[in-house]
DNA sequence: CGAAACGTTGAATGGTTTCAACAAGAGTGG
DNA sequence: CCACTCTTGTTGAAACCATTCAACGTTTCG
């Protein structure tokens, strides 16, 4: 029982609880207040409280901290079906900011509408708190990554990571994807430089793993590459509904 | 309007979304089944799937990764009050150890129940998911540090979280804190080797800003750390209630 | 007492950063 | 059209932070 056509959100929902038809209309009528947005304008700056999350629908979005030292980690990237800023409202504090990268479309939720469709329907809300602690589960497999990978692990790791998720949602495969993301934000997002990850990417092309080039991601071995990163989607992949 | 005597989650839960009374006992509902665990035994295997999530009530968990070569990375440990492998259970698939740090009491919670809680009072959804997203925004910062910050911030960052989030439930204050975890448990959650951590420890003792011995932490002097660190407790503390 | 866990220290090694330059492409205004 | 700037990518050499290896001290506990 589909609608004409879902939204990614419904599609990455639907994978986890198996929504009545009641379920899908609520979630539908979330989606009412489409908007635009520029790239390298921010949605959200550090520091202000917003009562407002977004569900992305088209692009890509960074979500970052900026130090007081000037630098900059970037906590995750968004693609389309992912929430942007949910925790910020949740908190009540935007402890990050969130920045297209490329221009985007979303849809606005206020989290009024949010609170009220978890009231009529709880079910919803069970799948609303998958789709953070999915969220979670990725932060914290980049935390790993921080912490206990070298460079080259680490790089791999991500690649993957994001290979599989964008495969999820119909805009990549085994063999790649494009990617709209530069040194630079691979560099604040690895916690490494700009520099070194240049150093990390020959590196990976060279021995025939992996080719980022002009926003194109291409895997020359992705076993081998799956190998070097140790990676393991299980956290990503959704193989059955956990709710009937 | 409060039981006898309010379990640490009802605290937490009850700074976000004042509880109604039928709230209250929807949710003192969910603690019938406690147990006990043996500092050292796992509770959750990685890699195992469970269906059951507990409560903390007494004493430290840490949550972490082992990777493929054998070395740990700390992901967070858990205080009274905060969940223990919810995010296992709704991923269904436990990507992570948890492991009692000293004999711990924790309340057994059911999937199956919290749920059915969840149809019952819709608002403990909300106050549910506001917590995941508070275990998320540590999560992040604890990503930031290891990114972005060198040893010896990290340490004292990592110190002034466990402070404030320890002083929300009565077990620390401004001059310091009991703490049993050893220098090994520093450096795995911290992305350091013990060595190091012993060095960056001696360093923070000797320029007089905070003592960590023999299981007790003193802060020698809260504001130099603070600004050492560029510590904002704003993602832990919880100034007024979100919802009404 | 002996073993095990935890803490401490020095020296050598190495991954990563920083500094400094240079190259290539895109967009802009003259 | 060209010069100009800005962004992104690329490379080398020196400096540094953190790790590894190795050893020893300390405390706890059966």
């Amino acid at each position: 029982m589909m609608t004409i056509e879902a939204s990614p959100l419904t599609r990455k929902l639907s994978a986890f609880v198996a929504l009545s038809e009641t379920e899908l209309a609520v979630l539908e009528r979330l989606h009412q207040r489409r908007k635009s947005f520029c790239a390298g304008r921010d949605l959200v700056h550090q520091g202000q409280s917003e009562q407002a999350a977004y569900i992305l629908a088209e692009g890509w979005v960074v979500s970052y901290k900026i130090q007081p030292d000037g630098s900059r980690q970037i906590v995750d990237f968004q693609i389309p079906g992912d929430f942007l800023g949910l925790r910020s409202v949740l908190l009540h504090t935007s402890d990050h900011g969130i920045e297209p990268i490329v221009d985007i479309k979303a849809v606005e939720v206020l989290v009024s509408d949010l609170l009220q469709a978890f009231e009529e329907t709880p079910r919803l809300a069970t799948a609303i708190l998958w789709a953070v602690s999915r969220d979670e589960a990725m932060v914290v497999e980049h935390l790993v990554g921080l912490g206990r990978r070298d460079a080259d692990a680490r790089m791999a790791h991500f690649l993957l990571e994001l290979g599989v998720r964008l495969s999820l949602v119909g805009m990549g495969s085994r063999q790649g994807y494009a990617c709209p993301l530069t040194q630079y934000h691979l560099a604040d997002a690895l916690g490494l430089s700009a520099i070194h990850v240049n150093r990390v990417l020959r590196r990976l092309r060279e021995a025939g793993f992996v080719t980022f080039r002009s926003g194109q991601v291409t895997f020359d071995d992705y076993e081998g590459l799956v190998a070097l990163a140790h990676f393991d989607p299980a956290y990503l992949d959704q193989t059955r509904p956990l709710l009937p």
